[in-house]
DNA sequence: ATATAGTGTGTAATTTTTACACTAAGTAAT
DNA sequence: ATTACTTAGTGTAAAAATTACACACTATAT
């Protein structure tokens, strides 16, 4: 490392991991640094916390400045402050995960200051990362594959209007692990909070699928009792 | 609030939920505050992290400093930080919690510059607290509600030794219901992590319960694993 | 000896989970 | 139009887990 870099005393960040999905692999949103410390590394997409921004206001933003979306379901899920992480001063970051579904019409579109490029990565082979954000991702990891399971965070990588396999592909690929056909779609209709559509599936060459929806409103009134997968 | 108080542009702090179980009621540890802002309000304790050590330690010294407490579980659960939090500037916190038992030998002894006293107080009737201590608390009680029953936290809050009747008083705190005496045991003990001592219960006038330990290492064999109560 | 208070135990009914394989429907190529 | 191909969509029986429920035992105190 340099040593002519500016110190900072104490500062604040977040971290976002970002998991895409674009129907066939998971994937996490990385930037190729173009400065010191750690330039032409890959790393996640963060920044500082602004003076007057509240911190989820601040992670929306990094992830509006990065990405270019809104209204993206977001969680804190850890803050990561050793003293050593970053050689320039004590910087303590704050880790959020978001949950995209990649391609179809508007692309996602990163741009910030210090990036070379940014990178949709399938996670299955991810590069060697700046500071401490393999720690981060992995953390990141093991907290939406313990979350999914609770929660109905599934469907933020999926279009609005999706097919079961879809559905059954991606707690798959989260898991980890193959799941029975038959079985899933008996669970995951038996939560009711899926709103079958009068529509098919287009554009593929076979049977097209029935569509689906999640049912927001039903599943507020869930709220309280636990979904289990 | 005063106005000739100092301004500090962004501080980093702690904030401890410590759970106490005296074998009746649930308790936390507040104190009662002794300098502006919030002077004689009570509050969680709290203090600032040092600036070379890591979160973990940090959190481990304040509870130390706090209650004379050492190696307990203790984890970080959120990063509260709203922009008007505290009135004399930016301090961005981390809670932790832990889990005590209170009572017996050793007393806790919690001694801390800023305030007039602390104290254990039953969950049940907390008084108003200073900040958004009342926020930290509330978010604090939903996670060990939810980690209770997935994790093995509630020997944290008894004796070494407890019996069955004991850990299932714990577990109905904790879940804010009553719970069948025979099903809980068939359910915590087929989970293997309990070992069944030869030793009674000493000084009930009642006929006295087997004490039983709770076995790590039978514990640490499982993990991965789920235990799901 | 008797009253008291909590300990410790089993079973049947119900619900949930698991394992497993074939027909139906649509598309594409000939 | 026939055929080949690919995925959609569906039921059941066995096993496992969960629930609901009541009484005899044991130690102590009087």
């Amino acid at each position: 490392m340099e040593q002519i870099l500016p110190h900072f005393d104490s500062v604040f960040s977040i971290d976002c991991v970002l998991f895409g999905f674009d129907g066939k692999e998971l994937k996490i949103l990385l930037i190729e640094r173009n400065e010191e410390p750690f330039k032409d590394w890959w790393a996640l997409p963060g920044n500082i916390v602004g003076h007057n921004e509240s911190l989820d206001q601040s992670a929306e933003r990094i992830l509006y400045e990065l990405t270019g979306l809104s209204g993206i379901y977001m969680e804190q899920y850890y803050a990561f402050g050793d003293p050593g992480r970053h050689p320039q001063g004590r910087v303590i970051t704050l880790a959020y995960y978001a949950l995209i579904r990649l391609g179809g019409e508007k692309e996602v579109v990163p741009r910030s200051s210090y990036a070379k490029q940014a990178n949709w990565m399938p996670i299955s082979k991810l590069p060697k990362l700046a500071f401490d954000h393999q720690k981060i991702y992995d953390k990141g990891l093991e907290k939406i594959k313990r979350r999914i399971k609770h929660q109905p965070i599934a469907f933020e990588l999926l279009p609005e209007k999706f097919t079961l396999t879809q559905l059954q592909h991606v707690y798959e690929l989260v898991l980890g692990k193959k799941l029975d056909k038959r079985n899933f779609r008996k669970k995951i209709t038996s939560f009711g909070v899926l709103k079958e559509l009068n529509e098919k599936q287009k554009g593929v060459s076979y049977r097209a699928a029935t569509l689906y929806r999640f049912d927001k409103r039903k599943y507020a009134k869930l709220f309280g009792k636990e979904i289990a997968f």
